[in-house]
DNA sequence: CCTTGACCCTCCTCCAACGGGAGACAGTAG
DNA sequence: CTACTGTCTCCCGTTGGAGGAGGGTCAAGG
C-alpha cells in the first residue's frame, strides 16, 4: 500500500491528477483511512492507472476514458478519435504553412501587408452583366450604367443594404492586362426581370475561399493577387473557381483612394 | 457604420467574439451610442479584424495577437509559434500512430491487453551484478543471494523502500532463450562497498522509455516484449538502449502468479 | 397606438484538465 | 519541542468564447 505521493512517483502521475481522477471516478484509492482521510493505493491498481495514462497519451478525454475503462463502445471511440486526430493533424499543418508564409513575407520586409483568411462565401442572388472590357479602367465607367439599366426595368429592386455585396468575377483564370472577360454582380434580395444584357442568377456558396483585404487604389491590386496566390500555393490549396473582387469602400464613399477597400476572394480546395 | 450583427455577418466573426475582443482590447467599435450602448463599426476597421482573424487561423493566442497588432516582437512571436506548431504536429502524429497501434491490436481480438506508455526513467544509484545465465528460470534462484551478499558487506545499506526499483537489464539487444547476458540492479539510497561480483554504480536517467505493464507469470512476458517492440516500430521510435524488466509484485508478496506485476521498459528515441 | 419580431445590451454561468496556493492536520527526525 | 515534509479540503485561475436570463430598442404592420 502506497500513500498518494509514493504512488505518484511510481506512476509519474501528479498528486493533483490522482485526486482529480478519483473525483472523475476513473480510479479510486484501494483504501482510505477513515481517521485522517489519507488515500492508500495498492500495486493492483497499477494496470488501471497505466491504462489511463496510455489513453491520455492518445488524446482521449476523461469521459471517453471512463467509457473505455468500462468496456463500452471501445472500437467506435477509437475510430472516432482516429478521425479527430487526423483532422487535427491537417489543421496544424495548415497553420504551419500559414505561419511559414508570413515569416517569408516578413523577411522580404513587407510587414504583414497582406493577411490571408479562409472564409465561407454564402449563396447569393445577384443581377449580373458579363462583358469583355479592354482594360481595368474602362469597366468602372460601365458599372453605374448597369445599376441604372436594371433599376429602370425593376423599380422596386432592392440590393442588400445592410451587408452589400458587389463584386466582379474574372472569367479568365489568370491575370490579363487587356480584353478581360469579367462579370459584374450585385447581390439583391429577390430576382427581378432580366434585360437584354443583365440577367438575374443565383451564385452558389463556396465552402472555402482564400480572402485578402486590399486597402488603397486599384492600381496596387495585383500585389494582393500575387500574395493570395502565393499563399494558396504555400498552403497546399489549389484554386477551385474563378477569383472575385468585392468592392467595399471606393470612390462612392471615400474621398482618398488610399482609403478604398477591396477584398479579393479566391475559392479554393485542399490538395488531397 | 454597421451595427454589430451586420459587422459580424460581413466579417464572419460572431457577435460574442466581437464583444470579447473589445474586452480584450483587440478591436473597439468606431463609435458607441451613449444612450442605448449600441456598438457601431466602420469599414475602416475591416483590415484590423481581418488581421485578427488571420492571426487566429495561425493559432496565436489573444495576448500574442495583441502584441503583434501593436507591432512588438513580431518576428520572435512568429518564430516561437512556428516551433510550437511543429511540436504540436509531432505530438499529434505520435498520438495517431499510437491509436493505430491499438486499433490493430483490437482487430486481433486482444482487447487492449497491453498499453504502452512513454515515461521518463530517473537517474538511480544501484548495486548490480552482471552475469550470464543459462535460462530465465535460473536467475531467480540467484537474486536472493545477491541481496544477502551485498548486505553482508554493507550492513547499513538501504534500498528505496517507498518506491522500490529492482530490475534486470538485458545486455543482449535481442531476445534469447539461453546463455543470456543479464545485469540485476537494485536501487539504493547511497553507494556502498563493492564485492568481488557486485558493484555499485549510477544509472543515468532516460528521457523517453516505452513502458508496458505485464500482469501474470513470467512465462507470458515474451508477449509483452512483442507488444512493446511492435508499438515502438508503429510509432516511429527506435530502441535507444537495452531493455529493462522491473519487478513490482512477485513471489515475495503475491501468492498467485496471476497477480505478479512486471514492467518492461525500453529506452527509445524518435526516428528523425 | 399597440404589438410583434428582430436586434441589442449587461451579467452570469459553463467548458477541460488540472495547477497553485491557503489553512489545517499528521507523522517523523533531531 | 520544533522543524520539516506529506497530506487533507476548499477555492480560484487558466482559454476563447458559447449559451442563456432579463431587459431595453427599433422598425413595420394592423
Amino acid at each position: 500500500m502506497y500513500r498518494i505521493g509514493q504512488f505518484s512517483k511510481i506512476t509519474k502521475v501528479t498528486v493533483k491528477a490522482l485526486r482529480f481522477y478519483e473525483e472523475e471516478k476513473l480510479i479510486e484509492p484501494a483504501f482510505v483511512d477513515a481517521v485522517n482521510g489519507y488515500r492508500y493505493y495498492s500495486s493492483v491498481q497499477l494496470p488501471r492507472i497505466h491504462k489511463i495514462t496510455a489513453l491520455k497519451q492518445c488524446g482521449f478525454s476523461i469521459p471517453e476514458i471512463r467509457q473505455i475503462l468500462a468496456g463500452r463502445n471501445i472500437a467506435a471511440l477509437f475510430a472516432e478519435q482516429k478521425k479527430e486526430l487526423e483532422s487535427r493533424a491537417i489543421e496544424t499543418s495548415v497553420q504551419l504553412s500559414s505561419i511559414n508564409y508570413y515569416i517569408d513575407s516578413l523577411k522580404e520586409g513587407s510587414l504583414m501587408k497582406y493577411e490571408i483568411v479562409i472564409k465561407e462565401l454564402p449563396r447569393v442572388t445577384v443581377f449580373s452583366k458579363r462583358m469583355k472590357v479592354e482594360s481595368y479602367d474602362s469597366y468602372f465607367t460601365e458599372i453605374p450604367n448597369i445599376g441604372e439599366e436594371i433599376a429602370a426595368v425593376n423599380p422596386a429592386l432592392k440590393c442588400l443594404e445592410e451587408t452589400p455585396y458587389s463584386f466582379i468575377i474574372y472569367h479568365d483564370g489568370e491575370y490579363k492586362e487587356k480584353d478581360i472577360d469579367v462579370e459584374y454582380c450585385e447581390a439583391v434580395h429577390q430576382a427581378g426581370t432580366d434585360t437584354e444584357t443583365i440577367k438575374f442568377k443565383t451564385i452558389e456558396g463556396v465552402k472555402q475561399a482564400a480572402c485578402v483585404l486590399h486597402k488603397g487604389p486599384y492600381s496596387a491590386l495585383p500585389q494582393a493577387y500575387a500574395a493570395v496566390f502565393k499563399w494558396i500555393e504555400d498552403n497546399n490549396f489549389i484554386p477551385a473557381d474563378n477569383p472575385r473582387e468585392s468592392y467595399i469602400d471606393g470612390i462612392w464613399n471615400a474621398d482618398s483612394d488610399e482609403d478604398w477597400l477591396t477584398e479579393v476572394q479566391v475559392p479554393v480546395m485542399p490538395i488531397d
